[in-house]
RNA sequence: GCGCCCGUAGCUCAGCUGGAUAGAGUGACGGACUACGAAUCCGUAGGUCGCAGGUUCGAAUCCUGCCGGGCGCGCCA
């Protein structure tokens, strides 16, 4: 089914064609004056422009060819030339029937659908994963949803952090502590333990602690970087040491995520990466794109319009190790021939911004993307503390991913004691609540804040449970559940949807037929901040409408039946855009 | 120095491919629980959209300059 707005513009984009004018000036949006009409139309100025004519007298020439009673209540023209429309009652009724009957809820999928890699991962090995890897992740998590809902074919990679440096670091600190462990004996070349040397929690103290010794000691960065080197080498002991680090660190990784609810289908790292690399160099070089330069070897990405100078991409460092952007190139180049990618998109902290400019142009230039397949940065901003400094703990350190879910699941215990009302459910219930009221909260204070842009990092709003929330839009689902599970108690089904009576039960109507307009909004400005907007528009609407009509008590059960029929319609839409930004709804709360 | 991003209500933020009277939440104040859950709803107050020009019938939105803040700029990731 077509959209409402796409039924209404192709509508009015008929009528500008009869009267000789661009139909593309049809397009009709949401009125910004709801006093005045539902949807409008500016068409007639640009319209009006270009023909060097009265937009009042073009609008009304447009309206005059507008005779669609059974969809327009009212046309008008109002101000310089708009068209303001509102619909009949019917029409829009009919409208949110179809809806309900429709398994997509009337977003239809995308005409064509592609096949897209989503990274949105990217935590280290050795780190534990800290607020900053929130936004990666669930954006990340979103859009996959969004994507694969619109039809799309999605394979979302966590691409692990799991090579280079910081494994230098934590091999050199270890060999530093534990000198007589087996990996460190040059000659030997296994067997090894099959047991980890270490525990996650050690792993998790020993690269901050190893990253300050290299700061405070070059000897040790230098015993750092020849580790490094020889684990890219294939050391064999150090290539089982890491393999134990890897296996550590991932079950880890695995834990939080799960507990966030974000999933990957693919969990390759940029280890994976490294086998593909000397014969990509080799292609490289072969095919005149690489060159030497200071020592390095180098792919030239500056163009001539550059407002700044881009420096080259960087393949091999002076003493031969790969970095950063090979392995970027390197795994690009296997998601666009092993994995089919049409479009990439990487869900990556902004500040990366000229890393990724580097590597899709040396992609461009070298062939290993070719110009069908989309490459994007989804670049988002960095998370402060409440000073506008990058954020840490009252102590001053690093706040963990589990630290600040723990935290905000025992808020929403308070808070679930407080209200009282989840007195008499069974104890384990009520930390199941606990756990998804934690995750909403995050999860929406996170996403509805504008990807691109900076923002504070306030444990009061991640915790804040009243207004424009996660829990609100969860609480507003919740009690339309209930109001349609005591219903069904009563013997009373939802039924056919009636015409509105009043301006609260239109506005919910009106809000619905948004839903597809929404969620490709959100998708193709990489935008889940839209999404959000959408639930708490659709939640309030609701809200407002239960608070201002009893359902059940509604004597006339055509009337009462319809009015259960949109709230059965409202529940499934939200459900569904909270679906889609990773929020997950208890039963009861 | 060069480049990118940001500056909207007391606070936290939407709105930015130009459209009419700039919206939410929060905080403040006032109202609504003998009916489906008050984590709710209704209302009031609160704005030189950083400043100055420009383009346009029309600018928070586009362009230029300035002020303020953040970030990035070859062998870390």
């Amino acid at each position: 089914m077509k959209p409402l707005r796409e039924k209404l513009s192709s509508l009015v984009a008929e009528a500008f064609r009869t009267a000789g004018l661009d139909p593309s000036l049809g397009e009709v949006v949401v009125s910004a004056r709801p006093d005045l009409g539902q949807f409008q139309c500016n068409g007639p100025l640009p319209a009006a422009k270009a023909a060097k004519a009265n937009p009042r007298q073009i609008a009304q020439a447009v309206v005059d060819r507008l005779a669609h009673d059974d969809v327009f209540r009212y046309v008008s023209v109002a101000g310089p030339g708009f068209i303001n429309l509102s619909l009949t009652d019917e029409f829009l009724a009919t409208h949110a029937r179809e809806m309900r009957s429709d398994q997509n809820l009337g977003c239809a999928p995308v005409a064509s659908p592609q096949r897209i890699v989503l990274d949105y991962g990217g935590p280290n090995i050795a780190k534990p994963m800290h607020v900053g890897h929130l936004r990666a992740a669930i954006i990340g998590e979103s859009l996959k949803r969004l994507a694969r809902y619109l039809g799309h074919d999605v394979v979302g990679d966590v691409h692990l952090g799991d090579w280079g440096l910081q494994m230098g670091m934590v091999i050199a600190e270890l060999a530093r502590r534990r000198p007589d462990l087996p990996y460190f004996e040059a000659t030997r070349s296994g067997p090894y333990p099959s047991a980890s040397p270490v525990s996650a929690s050690e792993l998790e103290e020993i690269y901050p602690t190893a990253s300050q010794r290299a700061k405070a000691d070059p000897g040790f960065a230098e015993a750092a970087r020849q580790a490094t080197f020889e684990l890219q080498q294939g050391r064999p002991g150090y290539r089982a040491l890491w393999r134990h680090l890897v296996d550590v660190s991932v079950a880890e990784l695995k834990a939080d995520y799960d507990r966030l609810e974000v999933g990957f289908d693919l969990w390759l790292g940029e280890s994976d990466a490294q086998p593909w690399i000397p014969p990509l160099i080799e292609r490289l070089r072969a095919g005149g794109h690489a060159r030497e330069s200071e020592g390095a070897l180098v792919v030239d990405v500056a163009e001539a319009g550059d407002a700044k100078e881009l420096p080259p991409l960087l393949l091999l460092k002076s003493d031969g190790a790969a970095l950063y952007g090979t392995t970027d190139l390197a795994t690009l180049d296997h998601r666009v021939r092993d994995l089919g990618a049409q479009r990439v998109l990487y869900v990556v902290d902004k500040r990366q911004a000229d890393h990724f400019t580097q590597v899709f142009r040396a992609a461009r230039r070298t062939g290993i993307a070719p110009p069908a397949v989309g490459l994007e940065h989804i670049g988002f901003g960095t998370m402060n503390g409440s000073d506008g400094r990058p954020f840490k703990t009252r102590e001053g350190g690093v706040m963990k991913l589990r630290d600040l879910l723990d935290l905000v699941t025992a808020k929403a215990r308070e808070r679930i004691r407080e209200a009282g009302v989840a007195r008499d459910y069974p104890p384990d219930e009520v930390e199941r609540i606990a756990q998804l009221v934690g995750i909403a909260t995050l999860k929406y204070a996170d996403l509805s804040n504008h990807r691109a842009k900076d923002y504070i990092f306030d444990l009061e709003r991640f915790s804040s449970f009243e207004g424009r929330t996660g829990p609100y839009l969860l609480y507003a689902a919740v009690r339309t559940r209930s109001i349609l599970r005591k219903a069904a108690e009563a013997g009373l089904v939802p039924g056919t949807l009636a015409p509105a009576a009043d301006d609260v039960e239109r506005g919910v109507l009106l809000t619905l037929a948004r839903y597809p307009d929404s969620l490709h909004a959100a998708f193709e400005n990489r935008a889940p901040n839209i999404l959000c907007d959408y639930a708490y528009e659709l939640a309030t609407a609701f809200t407002r409408f239960y608070q201002e009509h009893h359902i059940l008590s509604q004597t006339d059960p055509a009337r009462r039946a319809s009015w259960l029929g949109l709230c059965d319609l409202t529940v499934r839409v939200l459900l569904q855009v909270l679906e889609l930004l990773g929020i997950r709804v208890p039963e009861r709360m």
